[in-house]
DNA sequence: CTGAAAGCGCTAACAC
DNA sequence: GTGTTAGCGCTTTCAG
């Protein structure tokens, strides 16, 4: 039974309670060192009747961590933050940090300064960072204090382990899928040029155009819903006879066909459409999109545990991305 | 300039550097009491030069005061943590978590045991909590030592302050345009019952409706998708000659709109479609959804923000809600 | 195996 | 105005 009091209990509490000293108190709690099992069960019941839960500031402090996982997204401007992708993984980080009683933060790394990576790191607050998006230049600038409480969600180096999505075998999926019912002229809507994760998908787009003796037809897109209606204008210019656009990201594909539908091309009847991602909606659009599934939240939570466990870590880990066929393709 | 240290600087050290006494340099760092301009320069300077960050363990731990803010979500499984909307008031919390040096939470409370509330009240990490999808039961567990620290976003009490959107202006909104647009038969699939603050936009369609002299059905909803295919399905077959249809949220809106579809009812032309929330993917849609808005990130940030700032809050805020025509309605 | 004691970095009285 | 001092609650040597 939790005994609700006024003040919540302490350590020095629980160890009177107990009848130890508070050293035989923390070493049982923190399952640190050792104690007798009577010692061990008497604090456990004094712990259970007062209700303790330790003060997460005060085990920092003692322990120089931190008490909080930094959330960080390179991004052009702040404006990064403002996606659902950026949400999903915060929440997803939050559920990890919850019962070790910590929290997130999330924080903008300027694309074109990163340095601002240095800060993160002598914050004495931040027990580890969870990268999003990164670049190059932000993993060359990781110093060497993070080693060991850094991954990154995307691309990683030799000090940092990565966490993704396998793209290059889910875009390699969602073309073979063309292919195979019959298109020839396929188009892709990439992602930003600067995001080199985003390349694994467009070079798995090469390679199937190679492979199957097609003609290759990029355009650069951002993930946006907004960029992909006007890249479907744009292929529909270039290259009036694509009869496939698959574009990097549902919501790029939402918008491929928004654009497609204005100049009066039926979809999948003229062009078929394909995206990345599966977003909720991508199943109730019309037509329903067709595309490849993205694990974020999975991607999330080992990201964000791998940083909080420490432990030692794959430098690269893949979450395989599946086809999901539906209408739209 | 930001000199990199091997040992992130402490407060100890600004004041060496800037030769005055450890208190004086925590008054001129925190802001609090008095400190000659001299002084303050000196302080300023040497934390710039030294890129000092306060250790914020220790500040919450002298201070009593708690290192994350606790997102609570009530649902009567975890389930309703996976849920974009709570994506979006995490991130939001910690966006403004962020700038304090704290971090978010983010906790389960089952609906039918309340107490776990306690729990979280008697956490001496947790320095405030912010609601979500609050009922009567949860506000009457709150512990008097919450009081100041707590918000909802949702239905509030006379010891919580509530952060919501005008749902009730919202749907009339909603529903004055689908009438004003010719449409006399109209249904409406509403949230969970068990969601008290669902219930404002019902209370408004029934009021709407009786202004209207136009006849009452209503469907029970949760929110989803799934349940709005459905939703369509039962008000076709009990209803056969309604002309719209209004959904508490747009998923489900949307899975009304493939509910019909399904039954060869067009959209809009035999049945008119509205949903609620705005999501990003409404105006990607076909048709295009009509919907009212829902600035999710806004309520969220003015939820965290009073509860970090301790501030005298007003028992309710509501944020409107805008009509946004689109083509489904 | 257990307790005493020394701090972690910071703030807030309280003197000067 | 500024410095001195006493902890906040916990972990961790180091003796017993």
């Amino acid at each position: 039974m939790t005994h609700a009091a006024a003040r919540p209990a302490t350590l020095e509490d629980v160890a009177r309670a107990a009848g130890v000293s508070r050293s035989t108190a923390s070493r049982v709690i923190a399952g640190t060192g050792f104690a007798s099992p009577d010692a061990r069960d008497r604090v456990v019941a004094a712990v259970d009747q007062l209700g303790y839960v330790p003060n997460p500031a005060a085990r920092a402090l003692v322990r120089g961590a931190g008490v909080r996982l930094a959330v960080a997204v390179t991004g052009t401007t702040s404006a990064v933050l403002d996606d659902p992708y950026v949400d999903r993984v915060v929440a997803a980080a939050a559920r990890v940090c919850t019962p070790q009683g910590l929290g997130v933060a999330l924080h903008w790394l300027p694309r074109h300064a990163p340095q601002a990576l240095r800060q993160l790191a002598f914050d004495r607050g931040v027990c580890g960072i969870v990268l999003v998006n990164t670049t190059e230049p932000v993993l060359d600038a990781v110093p060497r204090s993070l080693r060991g409480r850094i991954a990154s969600i995307g691309i990683g180096s030799a000090a940092v382990p990565s966490f993704d999505v396998d793209n290059g075998g889910g875009a390699t999926a969602v073309l073979h899928h063309l292919h195979a019912t019959g298109r020839r002229r396929i188009a892709m809507v990439t992602g930003p040029r600067w995001l080199s994760c985003a390349g694994r998908s467009v070079r798995a787009y090469r390679q199937v155009m190679r492979e199957a003796g097609l003609p290759v037809r990029l355009v650069r897109g951002d993930f946006t819903a907004t960029r992909g209606r006007a890249a479907a204008r744009e292929v529909l210019d270039r290259w009036p006879d694509t009869d496939a656009i698959f574009a990097a990201s549902d919501a790029t594909a939402l918008g491929v066909i928004a654009g497609l539908r204005r100049r009066g091309v039926r979809v999948p009847g003229d062009v078929a459409v394909a995206g990345f991602d599966d977003i909720p909606l991508a199943e109730l659009s019309t037509p329903a999109l067709t595309t490849a599934s993205h694990p974020v939240g999975r991607i999330a939570t080992a990201a964000a545990q791998a940083v909080l466990d420490r432990r030692p870590t794959p430098p690269a880990t893949f979450f395989p991305s599946a086809l999901v066929p539906r209408d739209s393709a």
